[in-house]
This record gives structure tokens, sequence and C-alpha cells, in this order.
DNA sequence: GTGCTTAAACTAGCGGCGTAAGTTTTTGCG
DNA sequence: CGCAAAAACTTACGCCGCTAGTTTAAGCAC
């Protein structure tokens, strides 16, 4: 085949084909080859339109982060705008877990990610934050996330339950933590959640801004 | 060659070969062929003393999460085991950057892991902490050390400076954030370190321990 | 309309990867 | 002493990201 009247492919297609695969089947199964084959081509056809793998899956995280609602920002209280905006975050995340270490990894060079940065720093720096706190702020807020989105913490004690009596005494039973390990994970990040923007309000009411 | 008479290789010497390559260039600079060529030997040699790869990179994680120190349990209150427990995680991540994906994502399931989390859990059980709390506390500490660990978020800003003052008013210098890169990160994780713990320390006073 | 450039598909192939299979020699034990 | 297990080796398979060169269609200039 040569060149086709209709083009196959476009960008949007490769994004939108990738990310269904990595969603579906993790980051290891998207192949240049293997995605090509999804959308009906052969391999090398999609440095078309890409020139490397790794800008297919840098468009794929840009994506994702573009899903992050950041208007919050607009209408709210600092306090309540770091809250949606982190829960609109962790949502995102928690429905894409796959593309996560490359979000965690990767610098925020592309546009969805300064345009974050940009929407949290300003509301922090206009309330009245002073800038170094503010990047702290927004730096930590992204640890949580982040962290809570890479690795489940209940997940991986799915072992023989009867090492745990003998070596292990305070992780009776963690076997079953694998079963709760979504309401485990939330509950965790709810608390932290919590305790941080509680944390940050103290200071803030009490005049310490940096 | 056939057998040496003394052999060329064990477990230790590929685990050290393969976390100093992994510190020195990252963990897409280790395969099999470079690890063993490192060690003064052909690829597949490896294979007598480790089933996969995965179990090479596994143990290496391992041996860097038992660099952590857990015997500040002992002696301290948990407020003060949390925190030295916290600093001593987060200094071994930073002292080994281009592991911490592995140990974030992976599963706790190596005996190191599970020593520490028997410490944490242990301590907070003991000093009151509901179980289901107690397992918050300690996913969320996780997320912060793992979170801080895995991406410098100054980093990833050292763009054309231009760009910014158009389009990012607040992140106007932002590109300036890439030289105190350390600072930032670090003050942010203290930040998180003295909210959580002071946070927690309110409640367990307050008597609210679940 | 006829040519020319560019775009978008193709095929072939390079070097590297993880790993399986089988070979050779040495060691250590019954 | 004989023999199984261990630890190195060589060879090879099928995947990978990616490059180079080819073919044909599309879009545009004159």
């Amino acid at each position: 085949m040569a060149r086709p009247r209709q083009a196959l492919l476009t960008r949007e297609r490769i994004v939108e084909a990738a990310s269904m695969l990595i969603d579906a089947e993790g980051l290891d199964a998207l192949s240049m080859r293997r995605l090509a084959t999804e959308l009906g081509v052969q391999g090398p056809s999609l440095y078309n339109h890409f020139a490397t793998k790794a800008e297919i899956v840098d468009a794929v995280a840009e994506a994702v982060v573009a899903e992050v609602d950041i208007s919050v920002f607009a209408d709210c209280d600092w306090r309540e705008g770091l809250r949606l905006w982190a829960k609109s975050y962790h949502a995102v995340l928690t429905a894409h877990p796959n593309i996560v270490p490359v979000l965690a990894t990767g610098p925020g060079r592309r546009p969805a990610g300064l345009a974050m940065a940009e929407a949290v720093y300003g509301a922090l720096i206009e309330a009245g934050w002073s800038r170094a706190r503010a990047t702290h702020i927004g730096a930590l807020m992204r640890y949580l996330i982040a962290g809570s989105a890479l690795g489940s913490f209940a997940l991986g004690f799915a072992v023989d339950p009867e090492l745990y009596d003998e070596r292990y005494p305070h992780l009776h039973r963690a076997h079953e933590l694998a079963a709760h390990r979504d309401a485990i994970d939330e509950g965790a990040f709810e608390l932290g959640l919590d305790l941080l923007i509680a944390g940050l309000s103290d200071r803030y009411d009490q005049g310490v801004r940096r």
C-alpha cells in the first residue's frame, strides 16, 4: 500500500489508541508494532506522525493531565480550590493508573501541566502565600496525589497468611487488606488531604504565610 | 570457558553491580548483557543465579529498602518514631532516586518491606491508633515519601523563559526553580511531614484515634 | 492539464533486548 | 571413582525502537 486516498492515521487517533492500550494492558503492552496493529497499520507508519515512541507516551500523558479540572480556583477560596483540584486530579489518576509513572517521573513541560501549575500557584499567591511557600504547597500536593496513585499501599500483602503470624505479628490478617484495597487507599488519601489543608489553613489564619 | 575453578558470580556481586549501574545510569541502562559485561561475563550466565531480570531488580530494591532505619520505633514516641523513620526513608530514596519507580509501583512482598510495615504499623497500633487508622497513616506516609522521591516538582520548568510571561504570568521566573530544585523539594517534604504529624498529633491528643 | 513537491503508507533491515536450549568443564559427594 | 549438579559458555528465537528507501496519492503552480 502506498499513500491512501483518505489518511488512515491522525495524531488524535494514535493518542487515543495508545491511551486505551495503556489503560487496558499497561505501559509495557504499548509497542509501536502493537499500537500500529491496533490501528490497522504497519509499525513504522506511526513515525509519519510522531518522531519517537516517547512523544506518543508524552501526548497520552498530556491528554490525561488535561482532564483535571482547574476551573475550581476561579470561584473558590484557596482552601476549597485546593481540595477540589486535588480530588479531581486524584480521580483522573485513579481512572488511568497505568500512565501514572510517566506523569510522576516526567517533567511538567507540557502545556496542560504548565496550565495546572499556573492555576495552583496563582491561586496560592493571590491568597497571600509567599512565593516560596506557594511552591512548597504545590509540590506537596503533587507528592500526595502522585504517591497515592502510584502504588496501592494495601496491595502486596496477599502472601501466605501463616507467614505473618510468626514473623510479623502486627501484620496479622494483613492479607485481608487486599480485599479492601480501594477503600483503604481512598481513606488514606482523604486523611492526607484533610490533614494538609487543615494544617495549612491554621497557619494561614494565624498569619504564617511563608 | 566452562565452569571456572572459582565462581565468577555470586548473587551479592550481581546485586551490587546492578545497584551501582542503576544509580549511575538509570534503570534503562540495566540490561542483562550490559550488567554481565560489567561483571566480566557473558549475558546468559546471570541466569545461573537469577531466574529473570525482574528478580535482579527486585533484589536491588530489597537491598535499598533494607537501608531504611526502622529501629527508631523501639525507643521513641510514635510521633518522633514516625518522623525519624520518614526522614531515614526519604534520605535513602534520595540517595537512590533511579530505583524509586520500582519501589513505588511494586508491591511490598519483600522481607525488608514487610519488616518495615510491621514496624510502622506496630508502633501505631501500640500507641492506640485503630487498625484502620494505622493502615491509613502508614499508607499516607508512604505516599508522601514516594511521591517526593519520584519526581522533582521543581524540575521541568527549564524552558524558554519568555514563554512564561505571556501565557503563565504566575510562573514568571519559574525557570529559576531548577536551580534551587533540591532546596525546594526538601522544603516541601519537610512541610508535609510537619503538617501531617502535627495534624495527627492533634487528633491523637483529642482522643480521636480512629 | 501537466508537472513537482510533499505526505502517508509500505517493506526491509539494524542492533539491542530478555531469555531458552544445549554444551563444556569443574566441583563435591556417595 | 563415578556421576550429578553447578557455572560458565555459544547459539538462537522473537520481540523491540527506529532508519532508510520505495511507492503512490494529494495539493499546488503555471
